[in-house]
Order: structure tokens, then sequence, then C-alpha cells
DNA sequence: AAAGCGAATGATATCGATATCAAGATATCG
DNA sequence: CGATATCTTGATATCGATATCATTCGCTTT
């Protein structure tokens, strides 16, 4: 039998089952499954004996088998969606060092985290999955109701308000960080504010939206400036825009760093100072914004702590515990634009 | 039925079985996964009312009684050095797009992306992959070795040379790399060369090696400034202390494109003119260093491809099919510095 | 017409773990 | 001392799929 076992060509490493350690401690099956499994079912001793003999001969649990067992799967799917909605590559570093947060999270919490990058249809490994979470541009909410047809837990990345039947929406507080770019060029006296970004992404709208009542409180209205790339050209190419059209403004709220920046070189190849004449505020605090000069100010979304977030309230579903919808608080950050 | 269905909280969904739908069919079982999975045994007849059967009543195939019957589980687990080494920290924007790429090449395999960070030892639940693929900074042979000792298939991710008995390895050509920089230098006739980085990085060293290998062809010997920090500062930094040194030098072969543009930022400061004076070089083709003025010369490496690559070479291994090592071919993108 | 053959389908065992229920051993109680 | 409670262990069934071997049926072959 055990001959029979070690004969064959096993491409595979033998790696002994619960059945083989029961045969080497002296006891049944079920008596390993509970010592590993630390119930307070079996002797102390009985218990220990087992899992040195484990440890000794490097046992490992399968996985399938247990999951099959208990109907469930230790694994969360995290749906990345691919389609780059509006020049964001998806694979930038900031929807990934959400990544990053979800991952420690989840790890910790002894769960495995499936990686899916969504093509086509919803992938079918999915399935297999205790809870989903839903990485996405906000933008295309056809993602967001395939994967609720799937029926399990589920958080979205995005802005509110999106929230559906079986989930829940956990995102950066877009609106506040619309708010406090306001409040700020109003504290320093501004009166002609621009806004440049794609009000059609949920969660730039969303920004425009509290920017634009902040102001509309003090009377002032801010020009929309809609761009859907975002990048340092597409900055630069708005204020260009702004200048020959002849606008009158004096700050600028856009929509990411890397519009911010080109907006800044723009105005600065026009001529104008930064910040005396027009002052900028970009979104996203890159890296590099710090450096860039003069050193840009910005709003600041904490993204790996956006992850843990995450994956803490799937967890918390798939633990059928109470959960809801939550926004993160977003800091400005004020350098020198 | 369809109410006491829909009544439950649904935990989890009534999801049927293959026997269900064998009943359904009026066949076996076994007939029922023959024909799901295009078994050419079955009548074509059968086959396709099973499958439509199937369709219609959102059959779901259970990964895990699948995995556990076949011993094996159509997944490859990718492991994350988390620590930080030198001050990338992993989840910057390039290691990523090598996930976008394992991640894409995976799937559309048919497997499944397990994605772990590694904190600690090496987690069980990569014991349950068919297949690893190990993506760090390279300085830590301690995690190659650890994960050598699984006995899965594994392709890490790095610089040659490091095979090793159980794995191979996938990377960018950086010596490669490093032998076109100093023939761009060459043709343009520079002479007083330097390089800044960290040599104690594998990849690093290899873009090293094959710069000064080039160059001493040439009779021509690069100074060496070592900087551990791949940041703006820190290439501002480094050339500031060239200056005060009183170091000639009419070329920077710099290890990052943030290193290229801090030591353009220190240069103009101090009066010298880019490329008239000094000529620089990047590596890694950030998006912003196109944009960047003036438009930075750098070395691109295809990350997403070398994901593709490792990805493949991953299941060419699962799959017993022989495989060896290989790095791949790096860009000279010659912009204006 | 008997034998032989291939196509289509099914019965049963199996993968490795755990839930359930039963049972033996020991301890405690009236 | 017999009975009940407690602790510890085990036998068996089960999760949902697939491999193996057996079987049935229709059709060709001589």
């Amino acid at each position: 039998m055990t001959n029979a076992k070690k004969k064959q060509p096993l491409a595979h490493r033998p790696s002994l089952t619960m059945a083989d350690l029961a045969e080497l401690a002296g006891v049944s099956k079920i008596t390993v499954s509970r010592a590993l499994s630390e119930s307070p079912l079996v002797n102390v001793e009985t218990r220990e004996r087992v899992q040195a003999l484990a440890r000794k001969h490097g046992y490992k649990l399968n996985v399938s088998a247990r999951n099959l067992r208990l109907r469930r799967s230790h694994t969360v799917a995290v749906i990345v969606e691919m389609k780059p909605s509006s020049g964001r590559t998806m694979w930038d570093p900031y929807p990934l060092s959400l990544l990053g947060g979800i991952s420690q999270e989840l790890t910790s919490a002894g769960y495995s985290v499936l990686l899916t990058t969504r093509q086509g249809a919803a992938d079918a490994s999915v399935q297999a999955a205790d809870g989903l979470i839903l990485l996405g541009q906000g933008v295309r909410q056809d993602a967001v109701r395939l994967y609720d047809k799937v029926g399990l837990p589920m958080v979205v990345w995005g802005a509110a308000g999106q929230g559906g039947d079986n989930h829940i929406v956990v995102g950066s507080d877009n609106r506040q960080g619309g708010i406090s770019v306001a409040e700020r060029f109003l504290s320093i006296g501004r009166r002609n504010p621009v806004f440049i970004g794609n009000p059609d992404h949920p969660e730039m709208a969303q920004r425009l939206f509290g920017f634009v009542d902040e102001l509309a409180g003090h009377g002032i209205k801010p020009l929309l400036l809609r761009r859907d790339d975002f990048t340092l050209e597409s900055g630069i190419d708005a204020v260009r825009s702004l200048h020959e059209r002849k606008v009158r403004f004096d700050a600028i709220f856009a929509c990411s760093d890397l519009l911010a920046m080109g907006a800044i070189r723009a105005l600065v190849e026009l001529g104008l100072s930064v910040p005396n004449d027009v002052s900028v505020i970009g979104y996203d605090d890159t890296p590099l914004g710090a450096s860039f000069l003069p050193p840009l100010s910005t709003v600041r979304q904490n993204w790996q702590e956006g992850g843990i977030l995450l994956a803490r309230k799937v967890l918390a579903m798939i633990h059928n515990q109470p959960v809801t919808s939550q926004m993160m608080a977003t800091t400005l950050v004020v350098r020198s634009t």
C-alpha cells in the first residue's frame, strides 16, 4: 500500500494526508483533524504529540478538501476593471496601493486574495470566492451590476451613492475633497476659480459638486473646464485654451496632479506667476508633486488605508456582521501653489 | 420553492450540483461532467442539451471539488516581496504593470492568480498553488531560497545568474541596458561619465557591469556614485556632491528616472546646460519622463510583457515542458537629455 | 446468423478533509 | 455500589467532482 503510493512517478511532491499522520500517531484521522485545529475536544497531550508529528513531517493541509467539506473557500476575489476609461491605465500606482492594503489585511486575517482582471464576462473563478472586492474607475456601472448578480458579499471602491442591493461602497470622500479646495481658495481671496476634470466620472463629479456647492455659499460660480485625459499635456492644453478664450481666472482645481502640473507649466510659459496670479491645487498627492517646482498643493487620498477598509468590510459581510458604506476623509496638502 | 429561495437571507446561494443537473437532464453525473468538459465521449446532442440546461439554471462548477479530485488547483501564487529594500515601495507602478501582464496571461489560460504579500514566513496558502511567481527587489535572496524549498515550479523576476535548483529567472536585460547607455555616451563623444545607483542591488549591478565593460573597451572608466534612495532629492544631492568635490563629468547614467530628473534639476541650478554640458540618461521610462522639461532620455523596460513572459514560463514548468531563464531586451529612448 | 466492434452511457470508487453520532474510559454522586 | 456526567476517541457519512471499468445497443463482417 504505502509502497504503491511511493512508486508512482509523482511529478508533485508526495505530501502526506491526515490519514498518514493518523497512522503515524496511532490515532484516527478525526483526532488528527481536531488536534490540528486546536479543538478542545482532544487531550492536550495527544494534541501536542500530533502537532509535533505534523511539523516534523511537514504536513500540509489540503485546502481543496477542506473547502469542499466546509463549503467555503477562505478566499476573496479582487476584480480589477481593466478597461481604461479615461487615460488612467488602472495599473498606475494609485489603485495599486489599494491592492497592497487589501492584500495585507486579508492575508493577516487568514484569507487568500484571488486577483482577477476582468476582460469580458464575469470570470467563473470568482464564483469560488467567499466575497468580492471590485476596483474600477467608477465609470462603469455595468461591472457593478454584473457582479451584483453573483450574489456574493461585495464591496465596491468608488463614489458614494452607488450602493446597491447586495453591495456597499467604500471610497474616498470626494465631495469633501472638493469642499476643502473651495475653502482654501476662498480663504486666500480667490474669486474666479476653474475646475478641470471629467464630470462623467462619478468620483470627479463628487469633487465638482462639493467644490461648486461650497463656492455657491459665497456667491461664486466656478468655470467648468472639461478634460477627459488626465495627462500633463491635457493640463497644458486646458490652460492654453483658457488663455486663448481670454477667460479671467485666479485659481485652478485640477482633478489630478498631472493635470495640475501641466497647468502650472502652461501658466509659467504664459508669464503668469503661481501662486501669485493663479493658485493651483491638484488631486492625489503623487510622489512627484512634492518635488515639483514649485511644490504642488494637492488633495491626498490614503489609498492603502482604503484597501484595509475594503478588506475589513468584506470580511464583516462574509461573517454576516452589519456593515455600511463609508467614505474616507481626504487631506488638503498645502504646499506652494 | 422559488419563494423559499428568495426568502433566505442568502448567506450562500443554493447553487445546484452536477447530480442535480443529471437528474434534470435524465442522465448520470458522469455524462454531465463529460458534457460540460467538451468530452468527445458523449453524443453531440446530449452534450448540447446538458450545456443548455446548465446555462439555463446557472450551474456553477465547484472548483474545490474538482481540484480535490484532480489534485491540482489551477492556481499560480504571486508572491510580492513587501519589504521595501531601497526606497521603492514595491507598490509603485513598475512591478505592478508586471502584475497586470501576469494576471492577463494566467487568466486567459484558465488559471487563477493568488496574490500573496509576504510578510514573514512562507504563507501556507502558497502550498495549494500549482506554481509560484516571485516578485521582489532582487536584493533578498533569502526569499528565493525559502520558496525554493516548497518544491513547486517557480519563476523569479530579477537579475540573471540567480538561477537555482528549482527555479528559473526572468528579467529585464539590465546588462544590455547598461551597454546601450554606454554606447550612446560614446557615440556623442562623452569621456567622463558618472553612474548613479546602488550596486548592491543585483539588477543595478548588472547595469553597472554592462556600462563599465562597454566603456572599458574604449579606455574609459566611469565614476561610480553610490545612492541608495531612488528619489528626486537623492539625485539632486548626488549632483551637488559631485560639484562640491569639483569632479569633472559630462554624462550621467542614473539608475532611475527620478534620480535623473533630480540630477537635471541640480545641474540647471548650478548653471549647467543639459545636454550640452552634461548628458543625462535615466532608467524605467516613467510616464513623467517624457513630459519632463527637457524630455528625459531613458532606458525602457517593458514590464507588462515581462509579466506575460513570467506567466508563460510558469505555465510551461507546470506542464513539464522545458524552460530556461530569459532576459528581455531593453530599449534606449533618446529624447533631449 | 454468430461474432466482433465502436459509440454512448452508467455504477462505483476516490480525492482529503470534517460533522455527526456512538461508544469506551474515567470520574462523580446519591 | 450502581448510575449519571464528563472526557476522549473513533466509525461512518458526506462535500462535488472525475477516473476506471463495465455495460448496453446498434451495426458491420464473414
